[in-house]
DNA sequence: ATTATATATATCATTCTGATATATATACGC
DNA sequence: GCGTATATATATCAGAATGATATATATAAT
């Protein structure tokens, strides 16, 4: 999927900054995907020149203004053929799995070449992030303002309910 | 983990051409990291430059010469000391997560401004996918000799158990 | 008082992918 | 038998994406 069409997907869930739809790959897309900000803030940029996206500046004292990207009904045009052409790319393709590097598992790999100390930290570190990612999965009290558009994401509640019931049976 | 230390650490486990490193790529290992070909070539031609790998070219009437790159002691070296210092970087880095592509779960999310019977489809599809990945963890039976190093390194091992045992309680 | 983290946008060198080029062998369907 | 697709094998490169850096301030932590 292009960053644009992903972007104007994220903009079709309410108007955000960059920032904050930075702050979304951190949150709980962080699983699935991530943009950097070296990616957004142009993309932004070149969706407002093509008009699939309108801003309002919002002036900070002191701090950069804070610009409120909204999608335009263009924009939204844009993003249903762009996702119609994704859909059958993925069809097509062949290819169903994700995309991963896992710098974890090269470590654990070639782990006969690293310090059984340092090897040691490692495997901790990870056991303790999983458990983390496991709880965070389980709960399900308040989010931040701008992470709860994609929490009540019925897609999103399907994953969350699959990860749900196989911690439960796990 | 550079590009250098992942080719040098796969040529650790025998002598191997571009190839077949595309080949690991492409059959275990693809459940974790992946280069392309763009990448793994101009790798391979600059460690023999610094003699971190040695060289000797199979040549075969017709097709390209199959060169095969032989790990040298100064790559060895190389190898751990990167390894290392990824290890560190890895701890000292406090992400401990995995970097995720997943262009099903984009589709997922945007779902409903995709037509109904596509977004069928690429259900379909996923499932099939998962289904074959499952079997493929519980398969023990014989894999092309190249990748065998892989299989049979103990991290992998452990991973398969991990994921059999998965299965098993699911 | 100092350090670290959060807010907020922007740019850019370096890195990496995905496509393309080149050339041949083999398997598969019809 | 004939065209098509896939596999072998290396190489290059435009375009995309990251990760680091710059700028500026507020606030929380130590």
């Amino acid at each position: 999927m292009q960053k644009e069409t992903l972007c104007l997907g994220l903009l079709s869930l309410g108007p955000r900054s960059g920032y904050e739809i930075k702050q979304m790959f951190e949150g709980p897309l962080s699983d699935f995907y991530s943009l950097s900000f070296g990616t957004i803030y142009p993309t932004l940029n070149s969706l407002q020149a093509e008009k699939y996206v309108s801003c309002k500046q919002h002036s900070q004292s002191k701090k950069p203004d804070k610009k409120f990207y909204t999608i335009t009904k263009k924009g939204m045009d844009l993003m249903k053929d762009n996702l119609l052409g994704d859909a059958s790319s993925y069809i097509r393709s062949g290819n169903f799995g994700d995309q991963i590097k896992s710098e974890f598992f090269l470590l654990l790999l070639f782990s006969k070449y690293i310090p059984n100390e340092t090897m040691n930290t490692v495997l901790n570190e990870r056991v303790l992030y999983l458990r983390q990612k496991l709880e965070q999965f389980k709960y399900d009290g308040p989010v931040p303002g701008n992470l709860d558009a994609i929490r009540n994401e019925k897609s999103v509640s399907f994953i969350r309910g699959l990860a749900s019931s196989l911690i439960e049976t796990g």
